[in-house]
This record gives structure tokens, sequence and C-alpha cells, in this order.
DNA sequence: CTAGTTACTTGCATTTTACAAGTTACTAGG
DNA sequence: CCTAGTAACTTGTAAAATGCAAGTAACTAG
């Protein structure tokens, strides 16, 4: 039995921390990549594939799984012959943007020639045409 | 040379995205429970430790001088004989306050189990002890 | 029948991480 | 002087994650 002031209500993680909880889920190098590409409109695999990043095909098939598997993203078909396959944000996942969009003004403050919203989305489109 | 439209304002960058490039520097699972110890007022190398997620003495060591390296803290002798080291972040790194916030909020909203603001804090301290 | 696209999977080398043990410098106690 | 303990690391090595290339399945278009 789990004693009352030590229930394990998050099996697997390493502490009750959100911060630690969040990073055991996105706690890498591309998963937010690929939430950013959501976020500007990408729903394909091809597409998240495009962005200038360049990420590992076996990553992305991994990372896609992950966060189906959580519940942040969610995935349908939307053709059959030949299949396709679309992804979304769910409403969880739909609350990463401020975790997004704090990161994109720590990069603008503090690394040099990194670009503006705007310009992100200009690039992730452009490099998905 | 480099071209006109194509300046290499960020070298190593795997873009000139501010969410890759923030990725790039602390994309990993140990990286922002560090800045999150010292924006609770932890100083030492052993309190780093001591917190409930138990990161490895080789990655401390080795995140430690990434975010020294990238002037997100700073570090100074604060005693002679025995020698002993506190860490502090700069105004670099207390501007990931707001990413660290998100983040929590996140947790706190998507992941049963975490804990509050306050409960973070008083967790952290305790293990500190 | 050939080439191309989408959405992956598989294999393998390289890199990163985790865990344990060891090191240096110093303090405090008997 | 000897033993034990603390702080801040370093070193070695096994396990896991990542990166890269190639391959596969199902289809379309020419």
């Amino acid at each position: 039995m789990i004693s009352k002031n030590n229930i394990r209500r998050n099996a697997g993680a390493r502490s009750p921390c959100p911060v630690a909880c969040s990073l055991d889920l996105f706690g890498d190098k591309w998963s937010l990549l690929v939430v950013r590409d959501l976020l500007l409109g990408k729903t394909t695999y091809s597409e998240f594939q495009k962005s200038p990043e360049g990420i590992p095909t076996n990553i992305l098939a991994e990372r896609l799984k992950r966060l189906l598997a959580a519940g942040v993203i969610e995935k349908s078909r939307y053709q059959e012959r030949p299949v396709r396959y679309a992804y979304q944000l769910t409403s969880k996942g739909r609350d990463l943007q401020p975790v997004l969009l704090a990161m994109i003004d720590w990069g603008n403050n503090h690394v040099p020639g990194t670009l503006s919203r705007a310009e992100i989305e200009a690039m992730v489109q452009r490099a998905g045409t």
C-alpha cells in the first residue's frame, strides 16, 4: 500500500514537479519543433520532414507516436486511396503554445540572428512548399 | 563567401528559428531542472544533486559547463579554504522564467498529480536539507 | 512498365546518458 | 597522526538514444 502522503500519482515520472513531468514528455531537441510546425498549420508527415531543421525520419515517427500516446496530438485519415494522414494538436497540445511563445521571446532577446514570429511562419511555409 | 541572403548569423544552429536555437541549448531532460533549482534559490553543486530527480553527477557537471559557456549562469568562489562555489543565473538565465512558468502551468493543467508552484518550492527545499 | 509520392520501418554506426567508483582538497574528532 | 566526512568534480564503461542510409508498401501519373 502507498501511504497517505506518498500517493503514486505519476507512474514513471522522475518527480511530481510539473517541469520534470513536462520534460519527461518533450524534453528533447525535436518534440517541440513538431509542435511548432503543427501550431503553424502543418499537418502531414512529409511537411514535418521538410522543415529546415531536417528531422531524421525514424525520430519523427517515434515522436509522433509518443505525442499521440500522450494525447498531445491526434491522427486522422483525410483520404483513402491512396491513404493519407493528417496530424493535429488536441487542446492539450494547443496549450503548449505559451511554452513555445516564451521560447521564441527568449530566443529573440538572447540569441542573435533568430527570426521573429512572422519570419518563422514564412520560413516554415517556404520550406514546406 | 556567404551570400547576401544567406548570412551565417548562428554558427552551429540547426536553423534561425528561436525555438530550435533554444532547444539546441536546453533541449534535454536536465538543463531546465537546473535552471528551476537556481530560480528557487539553490546555488551549489551539492544542492542541485539533492533535488528529487537525482541528476547524475557527470551530467550535472557537463550542463553547468554548457550553461556557463552560454552565459545563462555564472560561477563564483564564495569561500576559500576549503574552496566552495556558488552558481547563479545571469539576466539571460533569469529571462528563462517565463518558459518555466509556462511549463508549470501546462503540467498543472494536463499532468495529474503535479505540484503547484508553492509545493515545488517546498519539495525542492526539503530535498536540499 | 517506369518513375514519383507518402508514410513509414529496419539496420547500423555514432553520440549521449546512466551508474558506479575514484580523486582532490579540506575540516572535524579522537 | 589517523579516520571519517563533505564539496566538487573526473573517469570508465554499459546501456540507450540519435543520426544516416536504405528499404518497403500502397498507390498515381505518364
